[in-house]
DNA sequence: CCGGATCCGAATCGATACTG
DNA sequence: CAGTATCGATTCGGATCCGG
């Protein structure tokens, strides 16, 4: 039996045993934002050590759930295989669980472009979703977030180059969204849109205010019925 | 900032604090099936040392996940908070991930009560269900299946003594199944009832092996659809 | 028996340096 | 860019011990 191994059959135990391991989790929160490579995984998850990033994505590999794909002529990149983007469901529910106890962020912590669009997916409500096309921005991160057809698009923008691994949306947003941490009160539904504006946990810095009614209704996370 | 903290503000991260450490989620399995003992959980965990045991518990007191309740006059059980409860859909899907890398146990792995409880709940498909009372062994873990009303009830059997913390269910069980690991073939769909018999994955000591028609459509878990 | 606490060697993790 | 190598700091695992 393997030294990790739980001893159990069963299969939480299994999954467990794939991806319970220190930062492997997070590693899968970012490439379901898409493929990346070694140093874009480095940059989005500052505190891990190289060693470790190296082993988990060995792992990773060997348990299914990643898979290391040669860029046509330079470099490489690591992406999900089907198995690994199972896990979307289980990475959104978590993602909505862990919410639940969120404070305010600790002296240090950061904000990374895949943790924000794995966050707005988390908070997306498709059953309540409205129209809409805003450019977020929650510290140094800046993206755009589309919904059309019920269908969340995020996009990553950068501020001087031109964005990540995709073309930039056409057309200008109907808003530009300024927020810090305490955009987790409006999200959570503690705060109207109005009083987030009063309490300076979010501002629009262009286009009409009234466009947070309809980023609240979008982007929920219920508190716990309790 | 905490020396365990991944430095990021964001939901996944919060959670993976919560409960990422090693054997945290399986305790919290173990609790999803209801309160528990220490010395319940050292035994449903074989293979846990203590001092992780006691460790883990405080964490998850001090993350708000499980409560620690004295039990009128003697003894104290610890059970999960609403909060602690409100993991069951991210175990859920994540034991159903995991079902998909399930090969053959390992030499020395066991299944426990609480596992098995939780593989059934794992599998168990509130749409298709259909009304159900079988008697389930698996090793040595016996347990009672109901299905009523479209909800599912499991009581742990033991062997000789009554079972645990619960009465056992009125009247006889409409059948009675024996199985062994293969059984995840019949979850999965790989194999029909029929077949599952004639390979020897299952059998049904007692009742008609026709039964094992709705189990398997009551407890399904399809692999990925690539 | 229940509910842990303590001790110690083994394995893992984190930080930094270095390499093809 | 994509990792290895190294090494001290932590954590884990296994065993033992202890107070009710």
């Amino acid at each position: 039996m393997a030294a990790r191994s739980y001893g159990q059959y069963c299969g939480v135990t299994t999954a467990v045993e794939l991806i319970g391991e220190r930062w492997a989790l997070l590693i899968v929160r970012d490439l379901l934002v898409g493929p990346r490579r070694y140093t874009d995984l480095k940059v989005g998850l500052p505190r891990i050590p190289t060693n470790i990033l190296s082993t988990r994505l060995k792992e990773l590999q060997e348990g299914g759930v990643v898979r290391r794909v040669p860029l046509h002529g330079c470099g490489l990149v690591y992406e999900l295989t089907p198995y690994g983007r199972a896990l979307e469901p289980v990475m959104l529910a978590l993602g909505r669980w862990g919410f639940q106890s969120m404070g305010d962020p600790d002296e240090g912590d950061v904000v990374t472009p895949d943790s924000l669009t794995m966050a707005l997916r988390t908070a997306f409500r498709a059953e309540r979703a409205t129209p809409l096309d805003v450019e977020l921005h929650v510290g140094d991160v800046a993206l755009r977030a589309i919904v059309h057809d019920g269908v969340l698009a995020v996009v990553q923008l950068a501020p001087p180059a031109p964005p990540v691994g995709g073309a930039v949306p056409p057309g200008d947003p109907e808003a530009v969204i300024v927020a810090g941490p305490g955009i987790r009160h409006l999200i959570a539904g503690d705060v109207t849109p109005a009083e987030a504006i009063a309490q300076d946990l979010v501002a629009v810095v262009r286009g009409d205010e009234r466009i947070l009614n309809d980023f609240a209704q979008t982007f929920h996370i219920a508190p716990l019925a309790a």
